[in-house]
DNA sequence: TTTTTATCCTAATGTTATTAGGAAAAACTA
DNA sequence: TAGTTTTTCCTAATAACATTAGGATAAAAA
């Protein structure tokens, strides 16, 4: 038992240092200009021992935002959890995804860059974990119209797409112009720009007194 | 000059074949799973007598976003030419735009999902253009701020990330999507909500009169 | 110790972008 | 028009990679 854990992580482990040389070069040189023995090289094997861990170039490059993903889906109900109220929520939600996206930039390069083209991409299990993701969103939305905090004849798929479009953009903005400054420039201001095309006129004015 | 000129218009005739080839093939199978290959027998030449015409694979990538951005650039003058008033002007813009990717869906295609991720997007020509197409966005605001139309403390830059973030999302689902469905579908209402953020309580409490 | 299994390597193989070198055809010159 | 240059194109390399074959080494199991 003993000696099968010990195997079981240093094969783990080398499938880690695999994976870590991949984002590496990835999200350094692009998906293109990276070779199998590029990061072979700098995972310390050779090509073909790559390939008793992984299928291949695309297979290890779709297991990057795999792994990311899906660690973000279960770490948003922990961090939702005992917020009160849609607004302090979707404040939350902002935050924390732009933190987690600073804390993880080359997962995030990766992500923003390199996902959506791939041809597999609507099938991949990382689609389903993002739409879970945004689908977060809509039940805030609802949450706000039930207890009047947003407007009544609110669309809750329309304030979807404009909150995860403006946080998308900002995102790849700063993805593209390699990380050179904080994400959470104007964060403030943007956010609530976003949300006050979403509340009550009463919460509207309500918040004027802040 | 006769001959000069069909000559000219050959060369042209048979540049144009391989782009229209290309454009075709990248957007159906994607850059990568396309060949020189298939392009050069597509267009009906053979592979090298291509390379007399672009620089290679990456050259003819980048060609197409090119010249459709540079029209689409040239073409907004005029659209915008005549229009009262900055909410005006953004409805204008944004039904154009969407119109323009709908009746060139695979151009649109091979912006949204193939050019970001090359290596050197930030160095092209069309990046400078997006960059100008959406500058106009940032006038429009600030004309808007001078006509009262729009809230002083607006910052314009932010207004035209939340405005370019959605809009772009919209248009990258829909050719994630394989454009199944049509880019106008709750378009009133998205915009609505937006430009809602950005204008001065008086003229949003007039909006409700209609 | 022998056998099995996991991990890795060197050396193919096959696909694809790109180039070399030159033929065919068109355009130009005298 | 006959010769010359230029344009356009082709077949056949070359070179860069991804992926696979076949087997060596070493660890684990018997």
């Amino acid at each position: 038992m003993a000696k099968n854990n010990s195997k079981n992580n240093s094969k783990e482990h080398t499938r880690v240092r695999i994976i870590n040389s991949a984002k590496k070069l990835f999200s350094e040189q692009g998906y293109q200009k990276t070779t199998i023995v590029d990061i072979s090289k700098q995972a310390g094997l050779s090509e073909a021992a790559l390939y008793e861990y992984f299928q291949g170039k695309e297979d290890l490059l779709l297991t990057i935002p795999d792994l990311w993903v899906s660690e973000l889906l279960h770490d948003l109900d922990d961090q939702l959890f005992g917020i009160q109220g849609a607004v302090n929520k979707l404040r939350k939600y902002l935050w924390w995804y732009l933190r987690r996206v600073e804390q993880a930039p080359l997962d995030a390069k990766i992500v923003y860059l390199f996902l959506k083209t791939n041809a597999n991409f609507l099938n991949t299990e990382v689609y389903a974990n993002v739409k879970k993701l945004y689908a977060y969103l809509v039940d805030i939305f609802e949450e706000g119209q039930k207890n009047g905090e947003m407007k009544p004849d609110l669309n809750p798929r329309i304030a979807r797409d404009i909150f995860v479009g403006t946080m998308d953009h900002i995102i790849t903005r700063w993805v593209l112009k390699d990380m050179s400054y904080s994400l959470f420039d104007n964060l403030d201001q943007t956010f609530n720009l976003i949300v006050g095309a979403f509340k009550t006129d009463q919460s509207n004015s309500a918040d004027y007194l802040n």
